[in-house]
DNA sequence: TCCATTTTGGAACAACTGTTCTGTTTGCCT
DNA sequence: AGGCAAACAGAACAGTTGTTCCAAAATGGA
């Protein structure tokens, strides 16, 4: 939740923290003397000094001469992140592919909103929504929504979206590369792997994670 | 996005506004002074004056004699929620039952975030985390966070976390009350309904969504 | 119209607040 | 020990800011 940074004295971080915890409760900044009396400082000036130091390293943006004006540059780092829905995810057809301007805030697309664990620091991430019961064998139902992130390539044992050429056909599954073969296997554990050639498989994006919404 | 109030005159809701813009653009609340230039208004008693009623009318609260100290109460509804994650689930065990302090933020419990759309309006969800393969008829699998409202009976279609008393064993199940008989249907739609007594079937709560991080 | 209520104007006060200045102390490296 | 930069103290200044007082204008019924 609260991470300390390396690179600011314990002082410095206590007046960071201070401020935080101060706009979280009261909903506006502190003054700086009531930072001084929050901080167990004993002057304002070391308060100015410290607050310099902190814009200065980028933590805050100050607006002189303004009281309380203060404003964290890192808004209490939102916890969530906005993906583009850009479209379905189906048995017969092959998942759209993320354009250049998909992840344009501005386009129509729809967005929606996860928790930033989720898709904890990977990048060009967006959603799918599932139609059609024909993937249950990946524990995914019609209606669920698949946060997939848009590569070429996964590592053995991750999710994967993969095309099979020859079936003409999109499934979810844990994709193992195996001598000569490609091991395709369902999260359900009651169903059996698929074994099939690697020219068969193009992966289409790595499942992240899924959500299922009743 | 922005609504208006029936019940303000045109200048409050414009002050409204102006500290909803400037809140959001700067980061800490305006004084009244800004206030009065940025909604043409000719005398900090006049703002005051506006400002007061709208405290009184309960959008915002006031900090008497310190600066830029408003405060908006419109909780600015942050698209996310917290909810405590309070236990594991299981096949062989009832689920961890939400306690009176269970929400109280400052409970040792860990609390995920989650999209609020997952949970729109609803009271009382918790997170349980599913521990084993037993629920794969559920479509749910190990690892998995199950998003549950703690509800005591549930309507019919509706998935829940069921107790089956002879059994002694937890499933989630959409639940249909049918004549004399309670129809347990899994979301997988190659698993069979169960069919029990109503006395066998102790709802524990309602499964709102599910959060796979794969 | 007349009266009560609401809204507006203008000004001034006292407290709040950011800034700056000078000097001192502390920690740390050579 | 000596030197240097960071951190600390205290005080004072000037602009900002919430509040209040008094009076005027607008509004809205009866």
């Amino acid at each position: 939740m609260k991470q300390n940074q390396v690179d600011l004295s314990s002082r410095q971080q206590a007046v960071l923290d201070y401020i935080r915890a101060f706009l979280e409760e009261r909903g506006y900044p502190p003054s700086v003397r009531e930072i001084v009396t929050g901080c167990g400082i004993s002057s304002t000036s070391v308060a100015a000094f410290h607050l310099k130091r902190l814009e200065t390293k980028g933590y805050l943006r100050r607006h002189p001469d303004i009281s309380r004006g203060l404003e964290l540059v890192t808004l209490p780092d939102s916890e969530e992140s906005t993906v583009p829905l850009i479209g379905y995810i189906a048995a017969g057809k092959p998942v759209p592919v993320p354009s250049a301007d998909t992840w344009d805030m501005t386009g129509a697309a729809d967005m929606i909103k996860v928790p930033r664990s989720l898709i904890a620091g990977k990048e060009a991430v967006y959603a799918l929504k599932v139609k059609g019961d024909s993937m249950q064998d990946a524990l995914i139902s019609d209606g669920d929504t698949v946060l997939m992130q848009a590569v070429s390539r996964v590592e053995n044992g991750e999710t994967a979206a993969v095309w099979l050429r020859d079936e003409k056909e999109i499934t979810l599954k844990k994709v193992y590369s195996e001598k000569g073969a490609v091991r395709l296997q369902p999260a359900n554990v009651q169903f059996q792997p698929i074994f099939t050639r690697p020219e068969n498989v193009q992966i289409q994006g790595r499942v992240v994670a899924v959500l299922r919404n009743l």
